[in-house]
DNA sequence: AGGCTAATGACAGCCGCTGACAGTTGACAA
DNA sequence: TTGTCAACTGTCAGCGGCTGTCATTAGCCT
């Protein structure tokens, strides 16, 4: 049986980092820099030997730190794959937020994804090599445990983004179906895109970023009566 | 690093198993007899425990059975808590296959859905009580790796379907996106029903039925242009 | 009855993860 | 500068999930 620790776990992001912008000082400087090797020292493991193959041992050692170490910069081993994908999230969500409300509910959301695109791949290499970040995909999509972590991560943020949207039409979220339900059909088409992206050739964000618009582009033909009388 | 076992792991559904409708035997019986004890003990321990509480030790001693043996039967724990659910699914792959083909693809999912809960139903009740059943999904959403594992699942099962779908319609998988889309349009909904009905007090079978047909009306409605011109 | 083989239990060990304790090292004031 | 305090760290021990190994048990078949 676990119980919950009483020290506080880092969970998702290290609330005592945030002093950090105000004067650094050398601690807080050592304790970025141990953070970010460990990030990248675990992310290029991942991606040369695979997820499950690497253990959080290999990621302290390659860091010059202990395992114990390790856990207090991430909660777990989860936690530091999906750190550069917070990131990126936030910063969608953020442009979710901008979008003006006279816009359709979908439409707002294909519009603030195509305008965050570029954003996203700022943020990601102020952390990481962004090409490291997008061979990464391919990992979570091919490990069961990471896919998993994924797609529940994924409906965490569709629930923000629910939130969102039904707020943006003045809409009770549990009185109403329809903000969920969108984001539910966004999020699902997002998910079988980066699926079917990662199991193409080309891992660059471009070719993710086209691959997403045309699929979109197919959401509402493909919800509509026989397809065999319209043309593909 | 965890190294591929040569023994081969149940997985799924135990292969052996097959036979032993020809004649069952005392060696089959007992068979029978462990993996369902061990999967009401494992069900009841987590409904009435928690997921994360309840240890694999408890339930193999629930079963008066080792922990090793535990572990003989079901890949892992995670792969106990699934075995209904893997058999309800089922079912319903099948009414999709079932569902004549000149049905537009979501009104077949629509109508494949409608017809196979009574016999979900029956197929869960054979293994445990249908009541215990619909208490663990409640456990399924308040626990992360078992919400986790619940979804990746669900992604492979829509794969399934959209192949279905695919062939229904005589069309390549890989080669138009629909297919997919209108499976993860579908499952999205899905699994959005699934959350709210599992938030509410009415845990019966015939609760998550009628939630899901009221959600299933309205896709169409949520993805057409401005809701505020439309009532709700 | 006796041999064969599947099923089980007992044991050891890896890996993810956590609590406890002690040692080290920046931060800050006297 | 120096001394104190708090933060950061390493070491150690231990739990739970999971696997390989091997000896033992128990159903099956002749």
């Amino acid at each position: 049986m676990k119980v919950a620790g009483t020290s506080a776990p880092p969970e998702t992001a290290p609330p005592e980092t945030a002093p950090a912008a105000s004067r650094p000082g050398l601690r807080e400087l050592k304790k970025q820099r141990t953070r970010d090797l460990l990030l990248r020292s675990a992310l290029e493991l991942f991606t040369e030997r695979g997820y499950e193959e690497t253990t959080v041992d290999d990621i302290a050692e390659a860091a010059d730190v202990s395992q114990r170490t390790f856990f207090r910069y991430f909660a777990s081993k989860e936690d530091a794959a999906f750190f550069v994908s917070r990131l990126a999230e936030s910063r969608f969500v953020e442009a979710v937020h901008a979008r003006p409300p006279e816009e359709a509910p979908l439409d707002a959301l294909r519009l603030a994804l195509a305008a965050s695109w570029s954003t996203i791949g700022e943020a990601v290499e102020q952390l990481v090599p962004l090409e490291l970040h997008m061979r990464f995909y391919r990992v979570i999509e091919s490990t069961p445990a990471l896919l998993a972590a994924h797609l529940r991560r994924a409906t965490e943020l569709e629930e923000e983004i629910a939130r969102v949207v039904a707020g943006r039409e003045g809409l009770d979220l549990d009185a109403d179906p329809r903000p969920r339900v969108v984001v539910a059909v966004f999020g699902a088409v997002m998910r079988v895109t980066e699926r079917i992206w990662s199991a193409r050739d080309d891992a660059s964000l471009a070719a993710l970023r086209d691959l997403t618009a045309d699929y979109l582009d197919h959401v509402a033909p493909a919800l509509t009566g026989n397809w065999r009388s319209s043309e593909t």
